[in-house]
DNA sequence: GGAGGAAAATTG
DNA sequence: CAATTTTCCTCC
């Protein structure tokens, strides 16, 4: 309901705290850029889905059930159309969201089940699920872990009718968001769920690939293949329990859609059963699938008897593992509510880990944490989240289809680093990450890429998985003992085809030429007045194509109002394929073209944005001299040989003069 | 498991 | 057809 509805929480739910918070945190977040919260640029329809109030989006969704109470029964149906409907961009799906919101437990079982969140999520869900579980065993053992242990709660309300199912049951799969979305797709008619159940978009392509006659020969068949045979259901990689077809959830959802809950297991009744009861104190959101969320919608009050606020306490239970895609759903919807309701009113979860300690609660307690698209602050107050230690501009992502390529490192070898300066508290937090875009748009969850866990003896630093809405999320502890630092040794990047991921209902990047990302790393920081503090930051630019990191970067443009250029003067650099560490070495000739020196100019890594590059030029020798400087200048990218530089030349547009004037003004070059 | 290379497959 | 992406192979 709430989030529904308004921003969700309001409305429904009178959670005092939702709104109250809300300004803080939203707002601050893009501290540089007010306008940011509610992404207005957003393509997404950010802003719109935002601002429209969960009402407006709702009905304006309409199919997606804008009436409430038809939306517990037809869900899916309408949630289908919804999905397209709404989905417009990528990114949100805000009906969905709003549905998730809705509080699980009161929809009936079927409805539940019928849990339409699938639809969306299933695309993300199952892109993203997938391809983390798949490509990550991790992700299955992950997921399993997130359903092992917070299971139901999460999926209760809305998952629960899939999870129950299908979780509780066959257990682990991350992919389980996945499949429903499997499911999900099965029943809109998608042939064969369960292939699809290959997590990315196995699902999605097999049903699309009917839709799609593109390339449905080579490709489709191929995928189709791997899905089949390597994935079958669920990835094979991943996990093996997941029955072949569909599964559970697969079946359980079809069931559902048709109207049988029969076939759900026992167990999986059990399962839902407990969802809902317990789940109010979850998150409407996360846990529900989308569609059962619109159920949820129907269904208010539970929602916001969940919504309590917990404290930010601690207790930080984890997300749900039904954080699943159709998770973020809740979250969007929360944020197209109102950005700050999210912090406002997130009620702690009960649940932990069930490793050592809970973490930061903050952020998983509460359900309504700024959509990962949000824009956020790195620092408000006190605090400051920072990247201590960048990682590499180059990291090869792997493919499900491969082994994983180990985590993300820093340059200068080891791992990133990031931590939280100014918090003095004695509890632990959980610091998020996953995979963002970085290109001149607002930071968003990269549609081609996810975070891969990982794990093993030469990882350090322990880690969760969760999924928001497609993007997958990995959660790291902070503790207070290590100065609220983290060594991120556990992240790898994995690639998710583009064939799948465009596919998706409302994904409007292509993937091609897409292959820069950047790490993003959130906090929650729980705050005296019962609202959660959310900090971002994200890396520099990293490199995930084996090709493209080996290209040579092309200037385009050199900088002219940055001269004169003699040493220490900075010059920027832009054109294609720039990365951290492109190196730029410059080349003085004397006049007579004998060589004078040549000198690797220092990059300024904070100020390069994408697809250029900041240089500090060094002094040039040869000052003194009246007649024109023969100067040019190197780039080239990672490693490379000295004959694989790409030669430019240096172009003051006078050279001489700028001498003269750095001789007469400066003593700079010596 | 984690790379590095590169062939094969797709795209535009 | 060239650029890119994805799948395979090999090695440590």
């Amino acid at each position: 309901h709430y989030g529904y509805a308004s921003s969700n929480v309001s409305p429904a739910l009178p959670l005092p705290t939702a709104h109250s918070t809300l300004p803080a945190p939203c707002h601050n977040l893009q501290t540089s850029t007010p306008g940011i919260v509610p992404p207005a640029d957003h393509p997404s329809g950010y802003g719109a889905a935002l601002d429209g109030g969960p009402t407006g989006y709702f009905l304006s969704s309409g199919h997606a059930r804008p009436d409430g109470a038809p939306a517990l029964e037809s869900p899916r149906i309408e949630i289908t159309s919804c999905l397209g409907l709404y989905h417009n961009n990528n990114q949100f799906f805000h009906d969905v969201e709003v549905e998730d919101v809705l509080p699980s437990s009161k929809r009936s079982p079927s409805t539940a089940t019928l849990s339409l969140p699938s639809l969306e999520a299933y695309r993300d869900p199952s892109c993203l699920s997938p391809a983390s579980s798949l490509s990550s065993r991790s992700c299955n053992s992950e997921a399993s872990s997130y359903e092992s242990n917070y299971s139901y709660p999460y999926a209760s309300p809305q998952t629960s009718p899939w999870q129950s199912p299908c979780v509780s049951p066959k257990t682990t799969d991350p992919e389980e968001g996945f499949p429903r979305g499997l499911g999900a797709c099965t029943l809109l008619g998608s042939p064969r769920h369960s292939p699809s159940t290959s997590p990315r978009a196995s699902v999605t392509e097999e049903s699309w690939l009917g839709a799609r006659s593109s390339r449905p020969a080579s490709p489709c068949n191929k995928r189709k293949y791997s899905l089949n045979g390597r994935q079958p259901p669920y990835s094979p990689h991943h996990s093996p329990t997941p029955s072949p077809h569909g599964s559970p959830r697969v079946s359980v959802t079809d069931d559902s859609w048709l109207g049988n809950t029969t076939q759900y297991t026992s167990s999986a009744i059990v399962a839902a059963i407990n969802a809902l009861t317990t789940d109010s104190s979850l998150d409407l959101g996360d846990g529900v699938p989308v569609k059962s969320r619109k159920t949820t919608l129907e269904q208010p009050p539970s929602v916001a008897l969940k919504v309590e606020p917990v404290g930010e306490d601690l207790g930080s239970p984890p997300p749900p593992a039904d954080f699943a895609p159709e998770d973020f759903s809740s979250f969007q919807h929360i944020r197209k509510g109102g950005f700050c309701d999210q912090y406002l009113a997130v009620p702690q979860h009960p649940y932990q880990w069930a490793k050592p300690k809970p973490l930061s609660p903050a952020s998983y307690m509460s359900p309504t944490l700024p959509a990962l698209d949000w824009q956020l602050p790195s620092h408000s107050g006190p605090y400051e989240l920072r990247i201590e230690v960048q990682p590499k501009s180059h990291h090869r992502a792997h493919y499900e289809t491969e082994g994983s390529r180990g985590a993300v490192k820093a340059s200068a070898g080891g791992h990133p680093i990031v931590q939280l300066h100014g918090y003095l508290e004695s509890e632990p937090l959980m610091l998020q990450l996953f995979i963002g875009t970085a290109d001149d748009r607002l930071l968003r969850p990269h549609a081609f890429y996810q975070v891969h866990r990982i794990t093993g003896k030469t990882v350090s630093t322990t880690s969760h998985e969760a999924i928001l809405s497609n993007t997958k999320v990995l959660e790291i502890p902070l503790l207070p003992e290590n100065s609220m630092r983290a060594v991120i040794d556990c992240a790898g990047i994995l690639k998710l085809r583009n064939s799948d991921i465009e596919l998706r209902k409302g994904e409007t990047d292509i993937g091609r030429k897409n292959t820069r990302v950047r790490l993003v790393f959130r906090v929650h920081v729980p705050q005296p007045s019962g609202r959660t503090l959310s900090l971002q930051v994200a890396s520099n630019p990293i490199e995930c194509s084996q090709r493209s990191a080996q290209e040579l970067p092309l200037v385009e443009k050199q900088s002219t109002d940055s001269y004169p250029v003699m040493g220490g003067k900075k010059m920027v650099l832009s054109g294609h394929n720039f990365l951290q560490d492109s190196k730029v070495i410059f080349v003085e000739k004397a006049p007579d073209g004998h060589h004078v020196w040549e000198m690797e100019a220092k990059t300024d890594r904070d100020l390069c944005k994408p697809n250029s590059l900041v240089v500090e030029i060094p002094p040039f020798r040869n000052q003194r001299i009246t007649s024109p400087v023969h100067v040019s200048f190197y780039v080239c990218n990672g490693k490379r040989k000295r004959s694989q530089y790409q030669r430019f030349t240096y172009l003051p547009a006078n050279v001489n003069e700028i001498i003269r004037n750095d001789l007469s003004s400066t003593s700079t070059h010596s």
